[in-house]
DNA sequence: GTTTATGCAAAGGTTTTGCAAGTGG
DNA sequence: CCACTTGCAAAACCTTTGCATAAAC
């Protein structure tokens, strides 16, 4: 589990709150989605932990630790938000809109196309978790294979 | 209204699906927001057309304009779904995080990006429709002008 | 021992759905 | 006319909130 790396008690505490069994599952949670997970998921899978984890404690705990830094939130575009623990290296994610899978991409690319938009209108992108959407390498061999299915 | 240069009600038609008044406010609505409008702003404008029109009659049709292809949503990352009136040319928009005025970009810039990606991770991209967000070069100046608040 | 966090239940808000009446083609 | 749409009301859903109990420190 990434998170192990983090000193994420010292963080919690650091901040005045505390450090608790339903708060150590969900984090496990978040993790465990390996890149971007719904609030569903975290909690179907923090409930393999523990089974009588409430909703809302949910709801507050990822508020909580999104305000702490510790993870991360960002929108796929379909309305659903995702979840994702804290990384230190600034990246952004690519989904595949077939088969689903995603990849993390690493923000240099970006940042020339940031410096571009900023010459070009004089606006400061300063995103830092954007999610694209298209064909991974898979999926548009599939499609090239089948033109009309 | 930009959207009186496509032939929108022959769209409608050839879907198998009638042009009402409801529906035809409801675009007229969209277009007036210049820009992306969330549902809310959409139902205030819609009902000073036509007050007795219902927030069900509104995601329906929202809903179908969608699929058509006459109406395009996007996602700010803030939870809300905006709505804009399709253009032909594709294009992204950039929002300030700050006075949240928002102006539209050329899709020249993006191509760049994307292709870039393609060749880095053999992942084609497609959103057609991106918001990115940061600060405008008004806000840049006045946070400059401001170092500490 | 205090103070914070939790689970429960209820409230608040948004989106969807079933259906009879209305309306477009 | 007939089928599609609408408004209404209710249901379904998601998220937040108030409060007594339980747990962290």
């Amino acid at each position: 589990m990434s998170h192990h790396r983090i000193p994420y008690e010292d963080i919690i505490r650091a901040a005045g709150h505390r450090v608790t069994p339903q708060r150590i599952h969900i984090l496990d949670a978040v993790c465990d989605g390996n890149g971007h997970t719904t609030l569903g998921e975290i909690y179907a899978r923090a409930r393999t932990f523990d089974k009588t984890i409430d909703r809302s404690t949910l709801y507050r705990t990822l508020k909580l630790f999104t305000e702490l830094g510790l993870v991360v939130s960002a929108d796929k575009g379909d309305g659903d938000t995702y979840y994702e623990i804290a990384k230190p290296q600034r990246h952004h994610h690519l989904v595949c809109r077939q088969c689903g899978k995603e990849q993390e991409i690493e923000h240099g690319v970006m940042q020339s196309m940031f410096d571009q938009v900023y010459k070009m209108y004089g606006f400061r992108v300063d995103n830092d978790h954007l999610i694209l959407s298209g064909l991974c390498e898979t999926c548009q061999q599939k499609s090239e294979a089948v033109p009309t299915p």
